[in-house]
This record gives structure tokens, sequence and C-alpha cells, in this order.
DNA sequence: ATAACAGTTGAACAACTATTCAACTGTTGG
DNA sequence: CCAACAGTTGAATAGTTGTTCAACTGTTAT
């Protein structure tokens, strides 16, 4: 008799059950989306200081050392998860955090790294 | 007389400032990793189908309609990133959440992106 | 021992992504 | 109007990453 993993556990029952509770397949490619932009450490530090202060681009580019056009392309994704917001005062753009749930979500995963 | 964003917001003061109170660079990449982990929606479903039941790697793959050897790699990836643990049971290993920490890091996300 | 099964692993390839560079827009002061 | 500054953008390049394929380990039943 054949001892497979499938009849031994009776996959195709468990594997049904649990692909009923599975969201739709949309909703878990937007959050991996979602995930995927914190999943870059120059964002990170972007997000970082913004927690301290709401800063131009320039600003931001000195305090990390990197140009302004690394840092534009960067906070053109932040914006695009509406995770900052920018505010124009003459020549200047600062850019500040969008609500306060992404201080949340990464203190959660720095919670999570530091165990 | 120069009017530079550097003269006109002090930039230098609030930039030292800021750096202070950032983290070390270590643990801001550190963090990026982590979050890269939930960066794809192959390991968002995974953790998913975990949520529901722990599940061997023959069921997740039929359940995700992918190959044991694609679900094996993304599981390493997870175990690495200690949010799987593994049991094995004769020829099968069964996977399960490493903890509790996990839903809420998703269920976060999952709030942000449907508002 | 050996065959069959469950899973792992490394190399290779394709797809994606972050930074750089140069050219651009928009704003302000002279 | 023009020059200078702050920022943006698109193309190009280099580095990264996910899946496939084939070969491998480890376990169990005969």
């Amino acid at each position: 008799m054949a001892e497979d993993c499938m009849k031994l556990h009776n996959h195709d029952r468990v594997v049904d059950e649990v692909r009923d509770q599975l969201p739709e397949d949309t909703d878990l490619f937007d959050l991996a989306e979602f995930y995927k932009v914190f999943g870059d450490s120059t964002r990170i530090k972007i997000l970082y200081v913004l927690f301290e202060s709401e800063m131009c681009v320039g600003g931001i580019a000195q305090l990390l050392s990197m140009t302004m056009s690394a840092i534009s392309h960067q906070l053109r994704v932040l914006k695009g998860a509406r995770l900052v917001k920018q505010r124009r005062e003459g020549k200047t753009v600062f850019y500040s955090l969008a609500d306060d749930h992404v201080r949340t979500i990464i203190e959660m995963g720095m919670e999570h790294i530091s165990e």
C-alpha cells in the first residue's frame, strides 16, 4: 500500500479548507508590494529621519551622504505607498510622514530583529 | 546675498541633531533585510497558509500550485528570518509559524493598504 | 539492500531594482 | 529676462532576487 504524504495526512481536504481562508490573490500581491517599500535601507533611513523632523530633499541627502537624485527617486516610492507627503515652500520641498501608522510598523520590525 | 536652502533653514544644525537620533547603521540595514522577507508574494502566501495550519512542503506547494523546490527555497528564507520553524515526521517536514509576532506585522500592513 | 518518496540544494537564467548621470522643470532674486 | 538654486525625471548600468532544473540527502517499507 502506498503511504504517500497525501494519503497519510489527507492533504486534499486540509488544502481545500485552508484555501478558502486565504485572502484574494490581488490583496496578497499588494501586501507584498507594500512591504517591498520597507525592504531597502535607504528608504528605511529616510523614514527614520522623518520620524524626527520634516525635512527637504537636500537635507536628507546631506544627512545620508547621498545625492539628491537618489533620495528623490526613493521619496517617490515612499509617496507612492502613501507613507510620506510633501509641502512646497519656495524652491524647497519639505517631506514628512503621512501618518503615524508607519511608526508602528517599523517599531514592530525593530522589536522582532532585536530579540 | 546667497539664499541657499542651507542658510535659510539652518541645515547643518538640524541635520546634526537628527543624525544623533538615528539608530545604528547596521540596525537600519538589518531592519530593511527583515522587511525584504515580506516583500515577496510567495512568501506572504506561505505565511498566510501557516496562519491557518501547520503544513508540509508538498502541501504548501499543492495549495499555491508551485513546485516543492520553489517553496523549499522560500521556506529557507523565512526560517532565516526566524519567522517559521520546522518539525520532522518521517519523510515529511511540517512548517509552522515561529511566533504570533508575524501575525501582527502582517495585519498591520493589511490595515494600511486597505484604507 | 533497494526502491520510492519528501524535501533540500546549487547553478543558471530571467526579471527586477537602486544608484548614477545628464537633462529637465519650477521658483526666486537681481 | 536671466542666472542660480532645489528638486525631478528617464535612460543606462550594476547588483540583487525568484524560479527552474537536475542532482542530491534522508527516511521508510518491502
